[in-house]
DNA sequence: CAGTTAAAATGAGCTAAACTCAGTATACGA
DNA sequence: TCGTATACTGAGTTTAGCTCATTTTAACTG
C-alpha cells in the first residue's frame, strides 16, 4: 500500500454514502423492509443499483446502516437532553421524555430495528451504546447514595425501555400523541420503589423499604460527615 | 349453496391445515421468516407447494396463521395457570411466571410476531385477546378495592408486558435461564407503587410524599454539603 | 495540459424463490 | 360403478436481489 493512496477523497465518499442512507431511510420508512426495492432506493439516491452494493454488501446490511445511524444520533440527542447537574430523578425524566418523543416521532425507523437483527443475533452495537446512557444515570444515582448498592440496574433498564416502547406502540395504535403521564407514572413506579425491587432481590419484605433505606442512608451520611 | 356441500369432511381439512401450520412453525422457528422457503415448508408437511397457497394466500398470511395460533394457545395456558381464588397480587405473579417462562421457551415464535404485523398494521387479534387476561386480573383488583379506581390499567399493562419482554430478551442475550427475580421485582414495583402511579395520574405528589420528600431533600443537602 | 491508471460507477443479465394455473387425482353421492 | 365437484399438483412465470464485464471519472505525473 502506498502512503498516498491514489483516489478516494474522504468527504466525497462520505457524502455519497450518506445520500444513499438518506434515500434508504426514506424508502424503508415508507414501504417497510420487504416493500422497499433496492432499485427504488438507488433511483432516489441518484445512483445505479450496483453502486448501492459497493457501499453495502446486501439489502440487510443497508438496513443495518440506516438503523445504526439512527441509534447513534439518538445517543447524541439523549446526552444533549440531559442536564449534568440535575438530580437522578430529573435526569431519568429527561431521558424518558426524550426517548418517548423520539420513538413516537420516528416510529417507522424504530420498527425497522427488529428487522436489522435477523435471527437470534446479537443486538446492534449502536443500541447497546444507547442504553448505556440510562446505565450511567443510574450508576451515578447509586454512587450518590440516592439508591442502594443493591439496585438492580439491569432489570430497571428493562423496565424503563420496555415500558416506554410498549407505551409508544399503544399510543400509535390509538393514534394518540406524546403523553407525558406515561413518563411521570413510570418514574413514580421506578423511583418510588426501586428500593422495593432491591429488597425483593435480597429476599426482604418489599414494603416501606424505601423509607427505611433513606433513613439509613441519611444516618450513614451523618456518621461519616461527623467523623471527618 | 346446497344444504349438504359436496366434499370437505371437516376433520380432514383441519388436520391438513394443522399439519401445514406445524411444518411452517418448525421451519420458521429454525430459519426465520426470510430464511424459510415455502417449498421446504410444503415438503415438511408432505404436500405440494401449491397446496400451501390453497390454505394461505401468501407467505405472510401463513406466518400470521402460525403466530396467531401460538397466542391463542398462550391465552388458554395463561387462563389455566391462574387460580381464580388467589389474590390479585398472586394472580399477577402467576401470569408473570407463565408469561416469562413461555416467551423464553418459545422465543423464536415470539420474535416472529413482529414479522407478522408488516407495516404499521393493527396488532394481531390474538395478541389483543391475550393481554386482556391481564386487564381482567387488574379490573378485579380494582373492583375489590385492592387498587384505587384511578389505577391506570392500560399503562400498567405496558409496564408489565414491556418489562417482561425486554427482560426475556436480556436473558436470551446473556444465555441465562428463567429468572424468578424478574417477576418478583416487577411485582414489587407495580403493586408496591400502583397507588403512586394513580396519584401521579391525578396530579398529586407520589404517596408517602411529604415525609419522603422531606427526607430526600435533607439527604440531598447533606450530600452536597459533605461534598464541598 | 495531455496522458496514465486505478478506483468508482454502471446496468444488462443471472438466479432464486414467491406465487399461479392448467391439468390431474380423489372422494363422495347417486 | 360412474359422474362430478372439490382437492391437489408441480412446471412455468414473474419479480427483485445481486453480480460482474465494461465504461466513466478523477487524481497524479512528466
Amino acid at each position: 500500500m502506498p502512503a498516498t493512496p491514489r483516489h478516494t477523497s474522504r468527504a466525497r465518499i462520505e457524502a455519497k454514502e450518506s445520500s444513499i442512507l438518506d434515500a434508504a431511510e426514506a424508502i424503508f420508512a415508507k414501504a417497510g423492509f420487504d416493500g422497499a426495492k433496492v432499485s427504488d432506493i438507488a433511483r432516489a439516491a441518484s445512483v445505479a443499483e450496483g453502486t448501492v452494493y459497493l457501499y453495502y454488501k446486501n439489502k440487510q446490511d443497508l438496513l443495518a446502516g440506516v438503523v445504526g445511524r439512527f441509534w447513534t444520533q439518538l445517543t447524541l440527542g439523549a446526552e444533549a437532553a440531559i442536564e449534568p447537574d440535575a438530580t437522578t430523578r430529573e435526569q431519568l425524566e429527561q431521558l424518558g421524555r426524550y426517548h418517548l418523543n423520539s420513538i413516537l416521532d420516528q416510529f417507522e425507523v424504530v420498527s425497522l430495528t427488529y428487522r436489522a437483527r435477523p435471527q437470534q443475533e446479537q443486538d446492534l452495537d449502536q443500541v447497546r451504546e444507547y442504553v448505556r446512557v440510562f446505565d450511567r444515570i443510574m450508576q451515578r444515582g447509586v454512587d450518590r447514595d440516592e439508591f442502594t448498592k443493591h439496585t438492580p440496574i439491569g432489570q430497571l433498564r428493562d423496565v424503563f425501555f420496555g415500558t416506554l416502547e410498549f407505551s409508544a406502540r399503544t399510543l400509535k395504535l390509538r393514534e394518540r400523541p406524546y403523553d407525558h403521564s406515561v413518563v411521570t407514572n413510570l418514574l413514580a413506579i421506578m423511583v418510588g420503589s426501586s428500593n422495593a425491587a432491591a429488597d425483593a432481590t435480597k429476599g426482604k419484605e418489599p414494603s416501606n423499604g424505601d423509607l427505611m433505606n433513606t433513613l439509613k442512608s441519611i444516618q450513614k451520611q451523618l456518621t461519616t460527615s461527623s467523623e471527618s
